[in-house]
DNA sequence: ATAAAACTGTACCGGCGGTAGGGTAATGTG
DNA sequence: CACATTACCCTACCGCCGGTACAGTTTTAT
């Protein structure tokens, strides 16, 4: 969920900014595409700046350590879900006024989205904060469990305007369920790079889209 | 899905081995709890032989280099998954002989056993090792994936005997079906981690159960 | 023009993965 | 018990990496 708008929101948004924020900005980038390949350990400071073509100095006069570094690559990382997230699921208020038709077609869109992505989808740095969590401080843990409790806030307010013209078939916790967005996502990612199947995400987001339909559908007869 | 045999099954097997052996599992033990609560590059060669009391020259005695140690500790945690998912689905068989029940019974199960865990779930170190793919050779990308088609074939041979006996309600890649059960599992523990909260993995696997229910449940009425 | 911002360059530190090689204690086996 | 093999220990070293220190220089905004 992240690395989609990079070539066009970004880069052009960056132009009114000075140049020390464009450079952070490159670091950024650069470190991003790093840590979502290899880890954030096995990602060094010496090759991100050797991409960026600054120097060692460069780089911590714009971060204090490495620690900050991935702060500041959360926090861009949460921004960028924030806005792919608000268009997917914005989107389907235009096209129809039915709460679960919104819900399912938002779920298709991110489907699609994800499908589209040419080399798989990059991975999720909260996932990836999670596996190494001693590497960070409590700050950074703290704005890791705040974007999951995004996450959960967004889909429980769709879910919240569905039930109440569609009581579910199958006793269900709401939070439980919006949480199961993130859990298909996190989990579908793990699966497509394990096996090398990008595709896999997509196909795992399209089940959960049956889940909710057959949880919510009326029944036929 | 590991961990949960250590002192039990492992220790007691360990008595007829030999030394070397013996010490070998050692090394391996304390370094699988390193590397789930921090990532293999942050766990140190050196941390690991001072918790097993050993000096360096002995660990690579045993181990070539560190990526023969993250080939070992994968080939132990599907060893022991295996073990333990054999020892959950086949239960189910004992209790009824109706297929889906057996299913929903081994899901339940494996909700309760990983709720039982006392500091949450370890984590899985097929993620792990899937967001640190370069840091690994070839050998251990391919041990990663078979590992996850293990998954696949075990669930995929419960779910074929389901739909002998039950029509889904909607149409459904019972492969894809297979892989959410590694789906919820993986993106459970990355939710349990990211939140500090050891039941959510439970939880989410109970609502994949809620899922399998509805899918194939004989229609009301 | 000038001050602040945005760097560069050099030198250094300790920790870590890994190598080299020689020495030694423990162990299973005939 | 002898003995070879296994299972280590000890010391010294290498290069990479994160990080520090600090002085000097360019670039930028005003």
């Amino acid at each position: 969920m992240n690395q989609i708008v990079d070539q066009s929101g970004a880069v052009s948004a960056d132009t009114a900014k000075g140049k020390g924020e464009r450079t952070r900005e490159r670091i950024l980038e650069i470190a991003e595409q790093a840590v979502l390949q290899k880890g954030f350990g096995a990602t060094s400071i010496e090759e991100i700046i050797c991409e960026a073509e600054i120097t060692k100095s460069g780089f911590f006069y714009h971060f204090r350590d490495k620690n900050e570094l991935a702060r500041a690559l959360l926090l861009r990382h949460i921004d960028q879900d924030e806005i792919i997230l608000d268009q997917v699921f914005n989107r389907g208020q235009e096209l129809t006024d039915d709460p679960l038709q919104q819900f399912l077609i938002g779920l298709k869109m991110l489907a699609e989205l994800v499908e589209d992505l040419p080399n798989g989808h990059p991975g999720c740095l909260i996932a990836v904060y999670c596996y190494q969590e001693r590497l960070f401080d409590q700050e950074v843990r703290q704005l890791n469990q705040q974007a999951v409790l995004g996450w959960r806030d967004r889909f429980r307010t769709i879910l919240d305007r569905v039930v109440e013209q569609y009581p579910p078939n199958e006793p269900v916790d709401l939070d439980e369920l919006a949480d199961m967005v993130s859990t298909v996502v996190e989990g579908g990612i793990v699966m497509s790079k394990a096996l090398g199947r990008p595709q896999m995400l997509a196909n795992q987001i399209m089940l959960l889209r049956s889940f909710v339909k057959l949880l919510f559908a009326k029944q036929a007869g």
